[in-house]
DNA sequence: CTTAATTAGTTAGGTTTTGCCTAATGATAA
DNA sequence: TTATCATTAGGCAAAACCTAACTAATTAAG
C-alpha cells in the first residue's frame, strides 16, 4: 500500500517534470527563457479576454493606465503583443498577441496537451478507456 | 481518439489544479502568501544540501557572501531559517530551516502526495495496480 | 456647427522593493 | 600573521508601481 503510493507518486512526478521540461522549451524556443511569471499572468489575461484595450487591462489587473502602457511597451519589444486601432473609435487600442505571445500564454496548457499526446501514443484504444475510468473516479 | 485525448487532458488539468490548491494552502497557512520562487528555491537548496554554511549557499547559488547575508536575514524574519554556530570551527554558521521554512521548502512535493493520497483513496487494490501499470507504459 | 467637456492613451518624473555588487571590518583558526 | 567565514556599509540597476500633466479623438451643448 505505501509501496504503491510511493510509486505511483514517482510516476506523477516523472510527468510533471515532463511537463515542466515542455513549457520551459516553449520559452526558450520564442528567446523568452527568463520571462516572469507576473508577465505570463498578463499574456494569458490578454489572450483570454480578446478584444482588451489598455484601460479594459488596467482595470481588470489593478493597475493605473501608465502602468499598463510601459508593461505593454516591454511586450512590443518582447515581439508578445502588438496594438490595433479601433475603426469604430480613433482613440481606442486593442491589445492584440502576435504568434510568439499566444503560444507564452498557452504555453502551460499546452506542454500539459504535449504529455497527454505522448499518454495516448502509449496506450491502445481500451488501456486509455481504463486509464480514464481510474482517473474520473478520483476527480 | 481526439475525444479521449481531451478528456484525458481535462482530468489532468483538474488534478494539477487541485495539487495547486493544496501548495497555496500551504504557503497561506506559513502566512507566506507572497512569497517569490526564487525564495522557495532557497529554502529548497538549503532542505536539498543539510549541513549548509554561507560560503557554500553563495556559491551553488552562484551570489557574493554578502547577498547570501541578506537573503539569510530575510528568511529569519520570515522564520524560515536559523543560524546554528559549528561547534568545531567558531567562524562557520549553519544554515538551518525550521518547521515553517521546511514546509514551504516541500510544499510542491507535499501537495502532490497529498493528491496521490486522495487517488489512493478513491481506489481499490487492484485498481491502483492498474493505474501503475497504465502509467508506467508512458514513462 | 462650433466649442466645451469627456475619454483613451502617452509622457515625464518619481517612489519603493528586489536582488545583486565591492570594499572594508570583525572574529576565529591555522 | 595570514587565511577564512561571515557581516556591515554603501551603492547600483531593474522591476513594478504611482500621480500629474499632456495629446488626440469623440461627444454633447449651446
Amino acid at each position: 500500500m505505501r509501496e504503491r503510493e510511493e510509486y505511483l507518486f514517482e510516476l506523477f512526478e516523472n510527468l510533471l517534470r515532463i511537463k515542466n521540461e515542455c513549457s520551459c522549451k516553449i520559452f526558450s524556443e520564442c528567446g523568452l527563457s527568463d520571462i516572469t511569471i507576473r508577465q505570463i499572468a498578463y499574456l494569458k489575461t490578454i489572450d483570454e479576454q480578446g478584444d482588451i484595450t489598455f484601460s479594459r487591462l488596467a482595470e481588470i489587473t489593478r493597475n493605473s493606465k501608465p502602468t499598463i502602457t510601459e508593461t505593454i511597451k516591454k511586450f512590443i519589444q518582447m515581439e508578445c503583443v502588438y496594438r490595433e486601432r479601433c475603426p469604430d473609435d480613433g482613440r481606442v487600442l486593442y491589445i492584440r498577441l502576435t504568434g510568439k505571445g499566444q503560444r507564452i500564454a498557452r504555453a502551460e496548457r499546452d506542454s500539459l496537451r504535449q504529455v497527454i499526446g505522448r499518454m495516448m501514443d502509449s496506450l491502445d484504444t481500451h488501456e486509455q478507456e481504463h486509464l480514464i475510468g481510474l482517473l474520473k473516479k478520483v476527480g
